[in-house]
DNA sequence: GCCGTTTTCGGCCCGACTGTTTTCAGTCG
């Protein structure tokens, strides 16, 4: 099989592991782990250069890492890794996803009492042998168990669409609290990931010991994992994890900078702080000369400009070139909801969706847009009830007749999410797309293509002078099926030389295109189109979700096109006005 | 193991909480 980039970053990831294991130097376990993360965000192409014998070239990769991936990219096999991972039974590292167990613990364990597996922890927990062992006490051993039983129970993994209701109700609470000064939501939810581990949130107040007691006691709660003076953790249904952190208002804005992250952000931020003299931390600067004179900082735009930085928002905080934008003056300003003007990709009940169009279109004015792209399924799709030419016909007379009602003040257009067949063909002739306002091409079957066919398959589609935009480019679904294979960097250079868009599916089960390629397909000159694929009314909603990727993604309001007004959405697909 | 306008040695981000400890190690974020 063919190694991946991810798969390369997999394996230097669990080498850390076992360097801790061994309990090697925490430089170099910190050395692997920095290795894995270049790996999986560098934008080179990381396989070409270990083929090369050229990953010296990336900073974090000397001469070890070099020769070590560079063997495994080029015959399949990494010696070092192999002979490492042969030291150790495999069902070891089951035990490192259970909260509370370390490297340390886990050697103890292994070592003193021979365990290497969950089953085998859960036996000596039960048997007190546990317990026995120094550095290990009862509580230590109720702590393993309910992990076990936690682990069993949830995976911690959350999209951000199934915890944003709860995190904006924490938050409410917390901020009508008498004793709160200002607080907002921190980590990854700040930072807009599409799937999250928590929820954080910090207050900024003079009694932090009542706001942390006051949050444990919460009526979601349904367990507290620790509750101090500053920090209460608690987990809600579901096992949904929420941090509060209680903090001075003159830390405020150290802390806000601490917990929204990312590491690597943070790390970085650090760096810099230290070149100039300071140390950086959650409640302030700190001089190792005193001599020099301390920043003053009253919100958390004074930390970066302090650093000689503009603004980062908080979205772009995953250390991918955010520095280097900030120092140019370079930081583009992201895309607002109130930006958007109107949407495509839309079903109805013509084919799996669950309100008429009429309906549909009452949601859309209701928002406030000017225009809603209907995309129904093409015959294809047979499980989503998918059209065939005739009814597809049909209903663009359908759509002609109810937008006579708006008085050009609002439009359906009419569109279809046509399918790209296994050949890379169209479910519709160009006699029939053409009879169209828009239209949206997407893979709903043969996910299991290699990837060269897929990617050549969709191309083909997109050279389709019909084509308008490439739906869900991956299909992935978060949290449950893995993205299909496709070289996006071909898909990219595709859409900018046919001028497709690129759809942001803001499904919160999809976001996708992922926001990881965004930056790259804008710098190309490729245009965004932010859609909800709403199968009824309430799910337009989801634009709202769309918006937070396509922030992360880099994207401005000129990259987005239902950014674009009525009017200037009719000369772009060419339309005649309605009026 | 990596890195370098203080460079080839000596650093590498840092604090809170918990539990098992009589002063700290381990884990987490």
């Amino acid at each position: 099989m063919e190694i991946m980039r991810e798969d390369v970053a997999d394996i230097l990831e669990e080498i850390a592991l076992l360097l801790e294991l061994k309990g090697e130097n925490v430089f170099k376990t910190r050395a692997y782990k920095n290795g894995a993360e270049v790996m999986r965000n560098a934008e080179e192409d990381v396989l070409q250069l270990a083929r090369d014998n050229k990953l010296g070239e990336l900073k974090g990769f000397g001469k070890a890492l070099q020769e070590k991936v560079s063997e495994l990219v080029q015959t399949g096999k990494m010696t070092y890794y192999e002979n490492l991972r042969g030291e150790f039974p495999p069902g070891l590292f089951d035990l490192f996803d259970l909260s509370g167990l370390g490297p340390k613990k886990i050697k103890a364990l292994y070592d003193k009492l021979n365990v290497d597996s969950i089953p085998a922890l859960k036996e000596v927990c039960e048997s007190g042998k546990v317990a026995e062992l120094s550095g290990f006490g009862a509580k230590t051993v109720d702590k393993i168990l309910e992990a076990i039983e936690l682990k069993e129970k949830f995976a911690s993994h959350f999209r951000l669409g199934s915890v944003a209701v709860m995190a904006e109700t924490l938050l409410d609470y917390v901020r009508a609290h008498p004793a709160t000064l200002r607080c907002t939501h921190a980590g990854s939810y700040r930072r807009s990931k599409e799937i999250l581990h928590d929820i954080d949130i910090l207050v900024a107040t003079d009694k932090p010991a009542e706001l942390t007691k006051f949050f444990s006691e919460l009526d979601e709660v349904e367990s507290i994992i620790v509750c101090g003076d500053t920090k209460a953790s608690i987990r809600l249904d579901h096992g949904l994890q929420c941090d509060l952190r209680a903090v001075s208002n003159a830390a405020y804005p150290f802390a806000l900078q601490y917990f929204s992250g990312s590491k690597e952000h943070n790390v970085e931020m650090r760096r810099r702080a230290k070149t100039k003299g300071w140390s950086l931390n959650e409640y302030d600067f700190q001089g190792e000369d005193t001599s020099i004179e301390l920043p003053e900082v009253n919100e958390e735009a004074d930390i970066y400009r302090a650093l000689g930085l503009d603004f980062i928002p908080p979205e772009l905080r995953e250390n991918r070139g955010e520095f280097e934008a900030a120092e140019q003056g370079a930081i583009p300003k992201l895309i607002e909801l109130e930006n958007l003007r109107g949407t495509f990709h839309n079903h109805t009940t013509a084919s799996d969706g669950r309100n008429s169009l009429q309906e549909m279109a009452d949601a859309a004015v209701e928002l406030g847009l000017e225009y809603l792209g209907i995309a129904d399924h093409s015959k294809s799709s047979f499980q989503a009830n998918g059209l065939y030419a005739d009814r597809l016909l049909r209903q663009v007379e359908e759509i002609a007749k109810l937008n006579q009602q708006w008085d050009g003040k609002f439009r359906i257009l009419a569109g279809s999410e046509v399918d790209i067949l296994k050949d890379g063909s169209l479910d519709f002739p160009d006699d029939v797309l053409k009879e169209l306002d828009y239209c949206v091409a997407s893979v709903h079957n043969a996910f299991t293509l290699p990837e060269d066919e897929m990617t050549a398959r969709i191309i083909r589609a997109m050279e389709n002078e019909h084509v308008t935009m490439l739906g869900h480019l991956t299909g992935r679904l978060l949290l449950k099926r893995n993205p299909y294979q496709v070289n996006v960097d071909k898909i990219i250079d595709c859409a900018a030389e046919t001028g497709t868009i690129i759809e942001l599916n803001c499904n919160p089960m999809r976001l996708d295109m992922d926001w990881r390629h965004w930056r790259k397909a804008k710098e190309k000159g490729v245009k965004c189109s932010i859609n909800p694929d709403a199968h009824k009314i309430d799910q337009l909603q989801f634009l709202s979700y769309g918006v937070r990727l396509a922030r992360k993604g880099w994207l401005t309001k000129d990259d987005v096109v239902n950014t674009k007004n009525l009017t200037e959405i009719e000369t772009l697909l060419n339309l005649q006005s309605c009026k």
